[in-house]
DNA sequence: GCCGCAAAGTTGTTAAACAATCTGGTGGCC
DNA sequence: GGCCACCAGATTGTTTAACAACTTTGCGGC
């Protein structure tokens, strides 16, 4: 919301805004967004706006149909596993990586933030617990030391795929969540690629048999 | 990613002709394109070019800076490695799904194809033989069934390495390609994911192998 | 030869306009 | 009543012209 940065451009500044947005949840799945309405809420151009879009839709944030505009990202519950299957061999390449490669200052931090997260549940605080389970797998894609995995991870708009299905767990940490965070955590500190990727696989995994098994909401 | 629209726009037509222009080779590395040629070039507007170009970027094709406008892209040699090593995790997982999920008419395909690899080689025939090396990969990766590693697979501008990269064996195949290929098919017919995934590891490893040994052109 | 500065070049952005296409509603017809 | 053709309004695709902001280039002075 800030005016940050004068430097930069007004499509950047757009850009950031829009995809927050989206993020955010603000609009359902396979909501239209017209031109119109994005220049009078952004004041902006007709031309700065369709460049934002062209970026969103090349991500994945919005579908665009010729002459027919742009609508928000609706997965289909195929499509939404097969994301979070992708995300289940990203995940686990990235922490096979970060089991070669973790400098011992990053082991450090995670072993800091794995700390924090058994003091979180000790406490039944859900909202730390969350947030240093994030911290987490940011700080193992990080580990390991390859930008194009990392990046490609950060493309996979699984937060969007949460959005629509909700009611993934994820909210309240399943029972052995901690364990298995303590099992990668082990596997890249005895530097064993095989174990540490098996072991992110498998946690990785259960938000999708989670998703299989309850089927999500009834939606197209 | 097809267009079954006969009719499409203008817009679309200039992405998909520039697009092909860069991964023809036609622009060295870090080439500056202006808005000014590439709107003559392609008599479209200022408007539409941009577009097109803010594509590119997000698609890695260029690089963009603000005010400072679009430049072919162009790898340092630790970013080709990175885009290399990448490729070998996602073309390994890509064979162990295939070896799961490949139907039996996409193993007769595939067997065909190795098939024609076996007799261009017999004949010297290096362009038949890198035909079929590029369907091979390309039917594996369909046999896969996973869309996501699928278009990552596709964004990940090997194109583009291998072309800045040229002595990259590839051209002429290696010595003992046809055998890995073989051992490849034979561990996805006979249903053994693992051995897919490390079979194509290891092929698709010699590429990333080979540029290390002999370390590319001298470039920033 | 180096520095600073004006001139030229290029990008960022807007506004207005029109064609092409899509969407929604109206009325006729069976 | 339900279905269809057709029209009007809304929306996207695209262009032109313009100007501000920024970057690069070349020149003259020191």
């Amino acid at each position: 919301m800030v005016d940050s940065d004068s430097r930069t451009t007004r499509y950047s500044q757009v850009y950031e805004e829009l995809r927050t947005v989206l993020l955010s949840g603000a609009y359902e799945p396979n909501t239209r967004l017209t031109e119109a309405d994005l220049t009078t809420r952004f004041e902006v151009s007709r031309g700065t706006i369709r460049s934002v879009l062209v970026r969103l839709a090349q991500e994945g944030y919005v579908t665009s149909e010729a002459n027919r505009g742009v609508r928000t990202r609706s997965f289909t519950l195929s499509e939404a596993a097969d994301i979070l299957e992708a995300r289940e061999t990203l995940e686990a390449a990235l922490a096979g990586k970060a089991a070669e490669r973790a400098t011992d200052r990053e082991i450090a931090e995670l072993r800091a933030t794995l700390e924090g997260m058994e003091a979180a549940q000790g406490k039944s605080d859900q909202a730390a617990y969350s947030r240093g389970n994030r911290a987490f797998h940011q700080q193992v894609k990080a580990a390991a030391h390859q930008a194009t995995l990392a990046r490609t991870y950060d493309t996979l708009l699984y937060p969007l795929v949460m959005r629509q299905y909700r009611n993934i767990s994820a909210q309240h940490p399943r029972a052995g969540s901690l364990a298995e965070h303590r099992a990668i955590l082990l596997a890249i500190i005895t530097r064993n690629p095989d174990a540490a990727a098996a072991a992110m696989r498998h946690h990785v995994g259960s938000a999708r048999r989670a998703l299989l098994l309850d089927r999500g909401p009834v939606r197209e």
